[in-house]
RNA sequence: GCACCGGUAGCUCAGCGGAUUAGAGCAUCUGUCUUCGGAACAGAGGGUCGGGGGUUCGAAUCCCUCCCGGUGCACCA
């Protein structure tokens, strides 16, 4: 319909003043119709005319079985409605499937084994959930991925601190712990190890032998030792606290890549470009991004280790070896925009296909409404349990019940209508508000449609033709969601449904305000309406990983 | 110092493929309706779109510059 209508235009122009202008179509304010086009106003200069007068001669030409009325508005606006059946076939439009046949590897979360999950491994997981959904809703065939730390210091720190617990290397004792308090006891071993290892020198010593120790299980394939059975058993547990919880935020991956797989092929891979894109420095290997307006970074360090920038380099090579992919979408907060720069500009020299094929998205910080600092070194981070714990509370105290479902919609709408990229101040009880811009509101907006929908009579053959003034906004609204849609697949930004969705549900509230659907003369007309906008809510909110529910 | 991100109503944010009167939610104030789930609707007040330059017929949107906030810049992840 769109492209039909631009292509009108600019063969109107052609005809009429011998130019082939660049037809935007944009949707004006409903006042002045359905699309607007501003071509007079880019063809004034060439074409040595006033807008005004050019629109004015376009007006008599443009004629399209779509378009029921044409006319200008200040300085040279082309306004047009569309045609009420028009419009209904606008409103039915499916997503454009602009991937069809993509492989897309969608890597996000990236949360360590051995730490516990933090609010921001919430929000990144909430985010490329919706992404990914994107991707599939455009055709592509998508894969979730997630990366992590399993090898490094971080292990060290929990390892030392279990061993403590333990009363020293004793597998067996990993027995005795709850297993629902597996997660939360690594949690506190982490902190514990944290704070020896800053203020208790042998504990740093001892901390840094484990995590020697936690590499050599990997290269020897140690699974036997009581050590490597602690290691083992436990990053296991890790794993099973992470499947858990995304189970429970509605989210899965199909594959986790840890650490210490990708160690090795990105450090023969870098090795391998040592001379031609790597070059030693001070003892280390250095990619120098000072050459491509980026800063310098150790792939491998003077030790001879191999850095994260390496296991990056490790990963991505690994993701195309596993799934062949045409596009690579990596979702991280913003302190990594740099460094992912400039790991992407290295691999570039030696693989440009895969640094075109990859895309690095960052978002913000997530923030608690009121700006309660927490201390990393006592734990005390904002834990992604305690983001909906808070949103559950608020939910309790705002609805007086438990609702699972709510307080998901309420986290994930909080979290996703906001642009990506910049930090989240998250507000619980705004987040919850049924009478706001809240996912709990779009939730009710569906139900209450569902449940109209459930008292309407089966059989009745709607009319879109000759549609009230408030019926016909209802469906203008709902036939923005496509195009809403398409866009904030290309630009992969959630917010722009989020927003659309709040004003569709605006939209539908105030003609339901107004008109009596159900044993109506208008019935069969407002029903399929209605249908119409739930149907769309529905597809949207479950675009953003939200669930729809029919009652609540 | 260099780089990246942000600075829009009291608060939290949309808008940033330039364009018809700068929007929304919350908060404040005022109305409506005996409501098919009122978790509604209508309306009011509240803005030098960080400052200053520039490009343009037209800039919150593009360019330059300055200020403020956050983040990143060699062997952590």
């Amino acid at each position: 319909m769109r492209e039909e209508i631009t292509t009108c235009i600019a063969d109107c122009c052609q005809k009429l003043f011998g130019v082939q202008p660049e037809v935007e179509l944009s949707r004006p304010d409903e006042q002045f119709g359905d699309y607007a086009t501003n071509v007079a106003l880019q063809l004034a200069k060439q074409v040595g005319k006033n807008p005004r007068e050019i629109a004015q001669e376009l007006l008599g030409v443009i004629k399209h079985p779509s378009v029921a009325k044409v006319d200008i508005a200040g300085p040279g606006f082309i306004n047009l409605t569309l045609t009420d059946t028009a419009l209904a076939q606008v409103a039915e439009q499916k997503i454009a499937q602009s991937l069809a046949g993509q492989v897309i590897v969608a890597e996000y979360s990236d949360p360590n084994p051995f730490k516990v999950l933090h609010a921001g491994h919430l929000y990144t997981s909430v985010v490329g959930d919706a992404i990914a959904n994107f991707l599939q809703a455009a055709g592509a065939t998508v894969h979730r991925v997630n990366f992590g730390g399993d090898v490094g210091l971080h292990v060290g720190k929990t390892m030392w601190a279990m061993l403590q617990q333990l009363g020293g290397e004793c597998p067996d004792k990993l027995a005795e712990i709850d297993a629902n308090k597996r997660a939360e006891w690594m949690a506190e071993c982490y902190v514990v190890g944290t704070n020896a290892y800053e203020d208790d020198e042998v504990a740093k010593q001892e901390i840094v032998a484990l995590n020697k120790k936690v590499y050599q299980f990997h290269s020897e394939g140690d699974t036997a030792t009581p050590l490597a059975q602690i290691y083992w058993t436990t990053r296991q547990w890790s794993y099973d606290y992470f499947d858990t919880f995304y189970k429970q935020i509605g989210t899965h991956f199909e594959k986790y890549y840890p650490e210490s797989q990708t160690a090795g092929i990105g450090l023969a891979t870098v090795k391998e470009h040592i001379g031609d894109v790597f070059v030693e420095s001070d003892g280390a290997v250095v990619f120098k991004g000072e050459d491509h307006g980026l800063h310098t970074r150790v792939f491998i360090n003077s030790e001879g280790l191999p850095t994260y920038e390496t296991k990056d380099v490790g990963l991505i090579m690994l993701k195309k070896k596993d799934y062949n992919f045409d596009r690579s979408v990596v979702i991280t907060g913003n302190e990594q925009e740099q460094y992912m720069a400039v790991v992407l500009k290295a691999i570039e020299q030696f693989e440009p296909e895969l640094t075109r094929a990859t895309t690095h998205l960052t978002h913000g910080l997530v923030k608690l409404a009121g700006g309660a600092k927490m201390s990393s070194r006592k734990g005390n981070i904002l834990r992604a349990v305690d983001v909906i714990e808070v949103a559950a509370e608020a939910n309790r105290e705002a609805t007086g019940q438990d609702n699972d479902d709510a307080v998901l919609a309420a986290i994930k709408y909080a979290f996703l209508k906001q642009r990506l990229g910049t930090d989240i101040i998250y507000d619980p009880k705004e987040s919850v508000n049924i009478l706001g811009n809240s996912g709990p509101y779009l939730q009710y907006a569906h139900a209450r449609a569902r449940s109209i929908l459930a008292k309407a009579p089966d059989t009745l053959t709607p009319e879109i033709n000759d549609l009230e003034p408030d019926e016909r906004s209802l469906l203008r609204k709902i036939g923005e969601y496509t195009e809403i849609t398409e866009r904030a697949i290309h630009d992969l930004l959630p917010s722009h449904i989020c927003t659309y969705l709040y004003e569709l549900a605006q939209s539908f509230n105030r003609f339901y305000e107004h008109n009596r659907v159900l044993d109506d003369p208008r019935e069969a007309t407002r029903l399929a309406l209605v249908e119409g906008y739930a149907d769309t809510l529905k597809s949207g909110l479950t675009l953003l990983g939200i669930p729809a529910v029919d009652r609540m």
